[in-house]
RNA sequence: GCGCCCGUAGCUCAGCUGGAUAGAGCGUUGGCCUCCGGAGCCAAAGGUCAGAGGUUCGAAUCCUCUCGGGCGCGCCA
């Protein structure tokens, strides 16, 4: 059920009828509790493009909806609005025949391409943001009905491999440990950077790499299968979808490279410049105001990135057919992409009316609104912050309820501190840098994941405290007070949130909308007794209950957060 | 230099195709426990929406300029 469509549908005809031609209903929810529960703002700006009275174009509009059994009421306000509110009957109507999620009735094909670490180093912090959004988005896509791909780009194929490869055949240095191997690329990269000789040997490894040479393939190999292992690790920890089959790194595409290269070439898009082959559009432009190379083939022959995501789109318009790619990536690379985005549709790469999106966010920073670091100055390794934040997590349920057993104050600890990290960076929608604070996002207080977590283990706590059995409730949901009657229309806006969500890939709106459902509920709570209650009350009472559990844990599972039943 | 993103309360953030008195949380101040978890609820104080023009019946939102911050701009990803 998705209550804003159906009233802006119903509106939009009562529009179009009366003013001979079709104009946008502009519904939204309604700004302030006395102006109902939806506004259709639509009426004022249709009415003065033709020049019409608004008010009068309003209880035209009025007369002519459709809303018998839907709106208790429709009344007019101010120079036009139209505020609506919803008939009781209806909701609890919609609430026991609606399913909580309906699927889109024209699914799509989406590839989300999300997490892609660089495979040279451990998982940081600078890994969270793009894993965790692009898993969220997956979540939501799938449960609407979608068909998603998920597409771990995983860089395993570029000149840091060469220098590592370098580095470890020159210094005879090995090792089965990441950390180690870490170490070495450290090591290999200040060498690169230093040593002209050695860095031109590594280009040449990479080089022999994207060749096919088989013993620097070997080499290669090992070290990405210690890698991705240690990938999946971090992934199970934070509880993603992210599976081994959805690593589709760059290497994969290697044999497509050549052909990419002829395929810009056929279409008359490659160009030499200073021994590179380039692909130069007229509407890139750098430095004084020359045109931007898109560099798809070094001097030596190697390939780059430009060149793998080209395959990548290749790929996924003609392999994968889809019908969207959403890339979940830093804004850094925003021109990177409108640049492949651009070269690939004159190519011809993509599909007709295939959408390819980059959702670009900003960096992670420390409270001090600095580059978030160790105090050391070192980048955060994920395993670290995950570490830490069920360690605080820990230190705050044992305050709190040290009568809790171990074992479940530790589990407790672990889905607080996982979502409490998760929520953070989920619950905003800066496209610019954020600022990641413990005590914020840990704090039980305001818009968290332990706000939400412990509103959902309230309810848990009515139904035991009861000792209901809450498949056994029946009966018809009642609304008479008006925080039940808000709680029922919250209850309802799940779909329309997550249409919203799926469109922007904004995951921060099913943020926003589950702490909404959380405080409602929690008024009402408060407003509205329910064990102590009796008959068809209780019960209406206790389906709400029922009904907002249900649609918290399915909320926060499609965030990846999971939830417990007691804290 | 050119380009992209951003600037909303002391702090962290919302503000949905332009709409009614710009909203939350933290922090501050003050209320509410014979009642289902007080990890809660209610209320108050706090904003020239960076600034200046413009479009509009109506601008935080759209346009132009200025200031401030972040990032990007040829063989890294």
């Amino acid at each position: 059920m998705n209550l804003k469509r159906l009233l802006n549908d119903r509106i939009a005809a009562a529009l179009e009828a009366s003013l001979g031609e079709a104009a946008p209903a502009v519904v939204q929810s309604a700004a302030r509790p006395e102006f109902g529960d939806y506004q259709a703002n639509g009426v004022m700006g249709a009415a003065k493009r033709l020049k019409r009275n608004p008010r009068e174009v309003a209880a035209d509009v009025v007369a002519r909806a459709d809303l018998a059994g839907i709106a208790a009421r429709c009344e007019i306000a101010g120079p036009g609005f139209l505020n609506v509110t919803l008939d009781d009957g209806f909701l609890a109507t919609s609430l026991a025949t609606s399913a909580p999620v309906e699927a889109a009735p024209e699914p799509e094909t989406v590839v989300v391409d999300y997490s892609c670490p660089n495979l040279a180093k451990e998982m940081h912090v600078g890994h969270l943001r793009s894993t965790i959004i692009g898993d969220a988005m997956a979540r939501v896509l799938e449960a609407l009905g979608h068909t998603v791909i998920r597409q771990n780009h995983v860089g395993d194929w570029g000149t840091q491999f060469g220098m590592l490869l370098t580095f470890l055949d020159e210094t005879g240095a090995d090792s089965e440990l990441l950390s180690d191997l870490e170490t070495f690329y450290r090591e290999a990269k200040k060498r690169f950077d230093a040593d002209v000789d050695f860095a031109d040997r590594s280009r040449r490894a990479v080089v022999g790499l994207q060749r096919g040479d088989p013993e620097i393939r070997r080499r290669w190999q090992r070290f990405i299968d210690i890698s991705l292992s240690h990938c999946q690790e971090i992934y199970d920890r934070l509880g993603t979808t992210l599976r081994p089959e959805h690593v589709m790194a760059e290497s994969a595409y290697n044999d497509d490279l050549d052909a990419v290269i002829a395929d810009l070439d056929a279409a008359g898009l490659l160009e030499e410049s200073q021994g590179a082959r380039c692909v130069f559009l007229d509407e890139f432009k750098g430095k004084d105001g020359e045109t931007l190379p898109l560099i798809v083939q070094k001097s030596d022959g190697g390939y780059l990135y430009a060149t793998t995501d080209l395959a990548a789109v290749r790929y996924r318009a003609r392999r994968l057919e889809a019908d969207r790619v959403m890339y979940f990536t830093d804004a850094r690379q925003a021109l990177h992409f409108r640049q492949v985005f651009a070269v690939a549709g004159r190519a011809g790469f993509a599909r007709d009316g295939m959408s390819l999106e980059h959702h670009p966010f900003g960096a992670m920073l420390g409270t001090d609104g600095k580059p978030f670091k160790t105090r050391a100055g070192e980048v955060v390794k994920l395993i670290q912050l995950l570490d830490e934040a069920e360690e605080r997590a820990l230190a705050e349920v044992t305050r709190r309820n040290p009568e809790l057993p171990e074992a479940e104050r530790r589990e407790i600890a672990r889905v607080i501190g996982i979502g409490a990290v998760k929520y953070a960076d989920l619950s905003k929608n800066r496209t610019s840098d954020y600022v990641f604070d413990w005590d914020q996002m840990l704090s039980f207080d305001g818009n968290t994941a332990p706000y939400l977590l412990y509103a959902y283990s309230r309810i848990r706590s009515v139904f035991r405290r009861g000792e209901v059995d809450e498949d056994a409730l029946t009966g018809d949901v009642l609304l008479a007070a008006p925080e039940e009657h808000t709680l029922a229309v919250t209850l309802l806006r799940l779909q329309e949130t997550l249409e919203s969500v799926a469109a922007d890939g904004f995951p921060h709106l099913l943020c926003g909308y589950l702490y909404e459902l959380a405080v409602q509920f929690m008024r009402f709570y408060e407003a509205c007794p329910i064990l102590t209650a009796e008959g068809d009350v209780r019960a209406s009472r206790l389906l709400l209950c029922r009904r907002t559990a249900e649609t918290l844990k399915t909320g926060l599972n499609l965030l990846g957060i999971e939830t417990v039943e007691r804290m």
